[in-house]
RNA sequence: GGCGCUAUGGUGCAACGGUUAGCACGCGGCCCUUUCAAGGCUGAAAUACGGGUUCGAUUCCCGUUAGCGCUACCA
């Protein structure tokens, strides 16, 4: 492998499922790699399994990725649409003498008892040492030809060496010698005549170019077996480098169980882009220092396979739903308005004039609401009266900040207090509401706290004379007058 | 069962032979304050266990335990 060539990656998911948080990950990992080094990030399908593989979950895929704004530059590429070069491969194999035809059921191989010849007595309880090769590796020409006569289709597997080890070089685990004695003969191509993943993985990858495989854990333990293949093709492998897995917050593999576990769950949920990259970035790899909120360039300045921990990760909600609100509240306000927007159109709320001639009041109510939010639901959630006149009173609020029976005779007067504001702005409304608390004996946040319920309808809101500016006059004077039959009198 | 990987607060990461073991999320308190956030300060909270090696171990080695992975004609 020659320094100064341009890393080639890729991301391989098989289209058994949506896009689940590992996958992203994994998937985030070799974009980072590839933009950090200047290489090329390829997108392949791994649909060489015909029962398990369901077509129409590709465009999800797909769709996930984008979402993510991670973007492949070759691809995507389908097994299923490759499934001669495997053959090839592995008649390439067949002729060298490093694989053979197996006859043999296959879950009479795999364990079971049946037909065929059964070694390894299971012993009562334990599960008994499985079979590392069956006895077609050494049939004779003429019982093999009497097998071909009876119609069997044979799998082919690949004939493991019995001594010596086998050895490459992971990125992050290190390097790794692992005992042939202890690869089974496994399949290479199916009875049907597809291959198995270590089969085409390997084809593609040799053919693809790939020169770094990042790549969950959890296909560590199998690496041997593709290593194998790669000799056995005269291919010099590529550099590994696994990953750690993600686990639910129980410790056990990510899964339905744990609830949203597909990336567009989250997008759904109005997380952001980058604040899940970020957050998923640094599951399983640290920048080597304290650093937490990297932005999306700092990331690919920082990305490398040397920092990669070997130790599985926990997926975090919390610390997720932290990243969002960090994402909300720091960049330019600029960066989150397409996200508002299409929040906005989702609930029914948007009104073009907020792309246009009244851009700027758009921009600065959502940054007057922003520090709040957590989500981008928030927007049309608690912050709805920001943007419709059509809202309720939330309860706890009406009961916490309505129930003072001063309100009643208060409300009225405040109302003439604002109506008589001309210069409609934070001062002037601060000024008119304080002096009249003042002249009415009474605190000024009882009128504040009255006042924010009735013209956003909530407890939670931003300040409030922000946001009657906000608002403006008129909304804020017919909210007002609108509460009054709503204050309990008493 | 076999083989392999891993082991720092509840969680994510730092410390890659010498630090009062650091940061962040979460949790508690205080400040700020007009509600709620944000922000600032602050508190509780960790080197799985046992042996070595070393002047000195979170760090290196061995064992135990635990978790995870692989052990499919899944990927």
């Amino acid at each position: 492998m020659t320094s100064n060539q341009k890393p080639r990656v890729r991301f391989a998911p098989s289209p058994t499922g949506f896009l689940h948080v590992g996958g992203a990950r994994t998937a985030l990992f070799n974009w980072l790699f590839a933009k950090h080094e200047g290489g090329t990030l390829l997108l392949r399908i791994e649909d060489t399994d015909v029962e398990r593989n369901k077509p129409e979950l590709v465009d999800g895929i797909l769709v996930a990725l984008r979402w993510l704004g991670i973007q492949w530059d070759e691809g995507p590429f389908f097994q299923s649409q490759r499934i001669e070069m495997y053959r090839a491969a592995t008649e390439h194999i067949l002729a060298s003498g490093a694989g053979y035809a197996c006859y043999c059921k296959a879950a009479a191989y795999t364990g079971g008892d049946s037909a065929d010849e059964n070694e390894g007595e299971g012993d009562d309880e334990g599960k008994a040492a499985k079979a590392v090769a069956c006895s077609c590796r050494d049939l004779t020409p003429e019982r093999r030809a009497a097998k071909e006569k009876e119609g069997i289709r044979p799998a082919i597997r690949f004939r493991t060496p019995r001594t010596g080890t086998t050895h490459f070089e992971d990125a992050v685990f290190g390097p790794r010698d692992v005992q042939n004695a202890e690869i089974e003969d496994f399949v290479l191509l199916r009875s049907s005549g597809l291959p198995t993943y270590q089969l085409s993985v390997v084809v593609d990858d040799i053919d693809m170019r790939i020169t770094h495989i990042i790549r969950g854990a959890d296909h560590l333990s199998n690496t041997p077996k593709q290593v194998l293949i790669y000799k056995a093709l005269g291919a010099e492998p590529p550099i590994f480098a696994h990953v750690p897995l993600i686990l639910g917050p129980d410790r056990t593999r990510l899964s339905k169980r744990h609830g949203a576990t597909s990336v567009g769950s989250y997008a759904e949920e109005g997380f952001l882009p980058e604040a899940f990259r970020n957050f998923l970035a640094l599951l399983g790899w640290s920048p080597g220092d304290d650093s937490e909120y990297l932005r999306t360039n700092e990331l690919i300045e920082r990305f490398s396979l040397s920092g990669v921990s070997r130790t599985n990760a926990i997926f975090d909600r919390a610390k997720l739903e932290w990243y969002n609100t960090q994402y909300l509240q720091k960049p330019p306000v600029e960066e989150i308005l397409p996200y508002v927007e299409a929040e906005l159109k989702r609930s029914g709320l948007w009104q073009e004039a907020w792309a246009s001639s009244e851009r700027e009041w758009f921009a600065h109510t959502v940054d007057l609401i922003r520090p709040r939010t957590r989500l981008l639901g928030d927007f049309s959630g608690w912050a709805r009266a920001f943007f419709t006149d059509d809202f309720d009173y939330e309860p706890e609020a009406r009961a916490k900040f309505w129930k003072d029976e001063k309100l009643p005779l208060l409300m009225p007067k405040l109302i003439k207090a604002l109506e008589a504001v001309t210069d409609w702005n934070h001062d002037a409304c601060d000024a008119s509401l304080r002096g009249m608390a003042t002249s009415e004996g009474v605190k000024a946040g009882l009128l504040i706290n009255a006042t924010r319920v009735a013209i956003v309808g909530r407890a939670v809101a931003p300040p409030l004379f922000e946001t009657m500016v906000a608002l403006g006059k008129d909304r804020v004077i017919s909210r007002l007058r609108r509460a009054l039959p709503a204050i309990p009198s008493r």
